[in-house]
DNA sequence: GTCTATATGGAGATAGAC
DNA sequence: GTCTATCTCCATATAGAC
């Protein structure tokens, strides 16, 4: 039976799981040498760069599966069925609201990191390939403009929601919310 | 020229800041000290119970100042008047979105703390709040148990998103967004 | 690559004089 | 109440054998 984590790149969604439960600080080298099953020699061997290395890994994982999966597709598909797959793929990535956005909490976190520009990054990308297709299905710009960081912020604090009141019903209520803003 | 922090009450919203600013586990007592310009015993003496209790005494502070100047009126005041205000002293509370909010961010911060029960108190009696304020404004129940959660989670939202983008702007359009959720 | 052992610093909290 | 000094623990990170 094969390990769980044989290397490097098998380490990194497991890391990145654990930075979401526990946050940057609160997840010592010690909690993700227990949770991944790997040594703190063999951490350092795969992460040089410790701590800082393992999240900008997540983050860079987290950034090119949103990428390929949600802003391409909104970018080059057919805008409604675009649109579509986002909030379904979007639900089904936070667990309708249980899993955290790890960069929005890296947002809210603020001084403790060096990753401002990823998180900058990430967000304008997502409102940029939103406003992109909420323009090609028909909006005016104005329009598009507007809603594309609504939709966003909408996710975002659906999730914060969600987490506070434990209560997932939060989160489709507001993605339903969301689909609204982005209609004619 | 009389001292900046003189005694508890005083250390309470210095105390906010510096949570907020570096979050709970980042805000180190030796941090604290520096900023409050209260010595360690001092500091130990008004919060016997820690950083724990300056934490919650945090919340406390929040929650009352919300309780007094959002929640009731909402309750109580004219219903059209009330939610204006509301969009204004959120908007200068949160310095529209320089400033995030610290109950959201704990509630994202997941495991380090023991505040779950606080957290989830402030969002369920914002969210009841503005829900009554819409029945007695005329929306459906139907729409106003819709538009009640979406508002809170605009607002949350465009905290993170103002902060990762370094954009107020994101701030004041969200509140407009959710002013529009609350219409009939 | 992975192990055990450890260096080093800073965290939260306390003691006891004043 | 506030001071200085200090306790203990655990954090990140590293050394060096295998």
């Amino acid at each position: 039976m094969p390990r769980l984590v044989a290397e490097r790149g098998d380490a990194v969604p497991v890391l990145g799981e654990i930075f979401r439960k526990y946050g940057y600080d609160g997840a010592s080298i010690g909690l993700i040498v227990q949770e991944t099953g790997l040594g703190r020699s063999s951490l350092y061997h795969f992460f040089p760069g410790g701590k800082e290395e393992m999240a900008r890994a997540v983050l860079e994982h987290v950034d090119s599966w949103f990428e390929e999966n949600i802003f391409t597709p909104l970018e080059t598909g057919d805008p409604d069925t675009a649109l579509a797959h986002m909030y379904s793929e979007v639900a089904s990535y936070f667990r309708s609201g249980r899993r955290i956005c790890i960069v929005g909490a890296f947002a809210l976190d603020a001084v403790r990191h060096p990753f401002a520009r990823e998180i900058e990054g990430y967000f304008t990308r997502w409102i940029a390939a939103l406003e992109r297709c909420l323009l090609r299905r028909g909006l005016t710009g104005r329009r598009a403009a507007a809603a594309a960081p609504q939709i966003v912020a909408l996710i975002q604090g659906a999730i914060v929601l969600s987490r506070a009141t434990a209560d997932p019903g939060h989160f489709s209520a507001a993605l339903d919310a969301a689909a609204e803003l982005g209609k004619a």
